[in-house]
DNA sequence: CTGAAAGCGCTAACAA
DNA sequence: TTGTTAGCGCTTTCAG
């Protein structure tokens, strides 16, 4: 392969110039610049990205940490991330961390060493020390859902409390007396603010019980299961806000299974708004986060702070919007 | 951050020792070995992926190319590569080519001008000259799903027509009489394949007719389609086997809007084994590749080249199995 | 067993 | 405007 030096010595000029038209900064003559243009044609030269970081401490490659690429979710986020990264001239590295601290930390400190330019981390495990120390190395970093307390740093997330009144409330203006909520982790901020969200609205209406929230580990599985032994408690409850798509998905089913008709007999909503909804028969009427936006943007924020334009901290909180579907009955209108 | 320099310097050592002790190669002293692991300690010193990279040709990173990550086989595909290289110490660089190839070839230029050490590549627009250019290049390279003709690198897939196969007399040995099939694009090795296994054993019976042969382009959406101009044509239809599980799906969800009962009326079955085929109501049959194997074998594969053992060509057929459910009737055993 | 020194390919002062 | 040169941090001969 062709090196600076071929393309140098080839059009007779010293690696310098080269360099400078290559980076468009720097005074060139017109006419040299044209010359080692043309040269470079001939040789096909393509700079060497290693070593060009080496010398410059970056590298064009961004990584992006989540906890499981399978999820629907978080692929549709890489999507979005990798759309936004490719546009603008960068690589990807992707990591599961399937939410294990240590293995988040592994990978920081590997990514460190490898000189990546900035880092997107949906992750629940991220401590404030670990937040630290990327930016006591000066890597940017920005992190979807979930920001560390002190604000030390970007946070891209959706309105989840606000996404889950609007699921509740739908759910008792088509018609449910009796909503239930099957939650996610304890452990997840988003879950938890879902959870708090169900709770402001279920929570003043004179049925509202402890006991009509159930976990389902934001899973499939765990849906099935949280909808059965919902429905063994309160046989009367003909509405359920599921944490998200998954858990809703798991929950129509088990419906299914049992012989109980959606929605007539009851009513489901997801959050999330993954693809997958739509597959489901009937489709899933959902909590809509733009995922893809909230990749996008987050994405575009973080080239802007590796291009050394944009604050290190930044707080943008995303809007939900309802998609009703065949899971809810049509509004009472 | 600190530098070998740095750690040779405070162990009264050169940076050459330092080296040796942490490739583990030439001879080093005992104690000498011991002195300089103290300091690297002491200093928590990392060494620096760039400069190494730049030094070896040899970065440790892997990139895949595949169509869609959103596309649950390819995310499943995805995983598995990501685990298995993380296992083996190296990290992985995602593209989503969208099947396109000039955009899988400017993905192929950027990453030798990385130093990417190997690539694998979900490909059917693949060119036998893209291949060329990556082994003139030295880049250890594994084809999944398709191959260029002349065997020139290595290929990793499923035994497709075996599959097909498979799923065509499952559905005539569960009592189906007249079985339609819902093909993906022609342009996929993968589907002609699969068509091919379909033709074979259909071919056979007196009910085989070329119209029962329906396009469906790999998606939930095409499957829809595909299943409501077959049933126009054949309304005596009465078995489908889909070209993958996305179609089937698309038209399990299509059939169910007809009102017509899975599997009473109409058995289904389809190709790849994703998650998702459990996650439907009845669950979907389907031939199951075994794609986290798939993803593990291929990276395994290619780590060892990378390292320098294996041969640079290879072809491995990986077995299929069929997985029965509810959208095919009982065996009628 | 250890060290000096020449790269790997590019960038960025600093001179000219 | 252009060239010289000293790094970036690590590996690897080649001597000793």
């Amino acid at each position: 392969m062709a090196t600076i030096r071929d393309v140098a010595a080839r059009a007779g000029v010293s690696v310098a110039t080269v360099s400078r038209v290559l980076n468009g900064n720097g005074y060139v003559n017109k006419e040299t610049a044209r010359r080692v243009r043309q040269v470079i044609q001939e040789l096909n030269y393509r700079p060497n990205m290693v070593a060009r970081g080496l010398a410059n401490r970056k590298t064009g490659t961004l990584a992006v940490i989540l906890p499981d690429i399978k999820n629907p979710f978080f692929s549709e986020l890489a999507r979005a991330v990798e759309d936004t990264a490719r546009a603008g001239g960068f690589t990807v590295i992707f990591c599961n961390s399937d939410d294990l601290g240590p293995r988040e930390k592994s990978y920081i400190e590997v990514l460190r060493q490898k000189y990546i330019d900035g880092i997107i981390i949906a992750s629940n495990t991220l401590e404030e020390e670990d937040v630290a120390y990327i930016n006591d190395n000066d890597i940017p970093l920005v992190v979807l859902d979930r920001g560390p307390g002190d604000g030390s740093c970007a946070v891209f997330r959706a309105k989840n409390a606000d996404g889950a009144k609007k699921a509740v409330r739908h759910l008792i203006d088509t018609g449910c007396r009796k909503v239930a909520h099957i939650a996610g982790p304890e452990a997840l901020v988003t879950a938890r603010e879902r959870l708090k969200g169900y709770r402001e609205v279920a929570g003043a209406f004179s049925w509202f019980d402890e006991s009509l929230i159930e976990p389902g580990h934001f899973s499939v599985e765990g849906g099935k299961g949280a909808v059965r032994r919902l429905l063994e408690r309160h046989p009367d409850v003909d509405g359920i806000f599921a944490g998200n798509d998954l858990m809703a998905i798991g929950a129509l089913k088990a419906l299914q299974r049992m012989g109980i008709k959606v929605p007539d007999q009851v009513s489901i909503c997801g959050f999330d708004g993954v693809e997958m909804t739509e597959w489901t028969e009937p489709e899933l009427t959902t909590i809509a986060q733009p995922i893809y936006e909230m990749g996008a943007k987050a994405t575009h924020y973080l080239i802007d702070r590796v291009r050394g334009r944009a604050e290190p901290k930044a707080v943008v909180e995303l809007d939900v919007r309802l998609i009703q579907r065949g899971t809810t009955r049509r509004g009472t209108d």
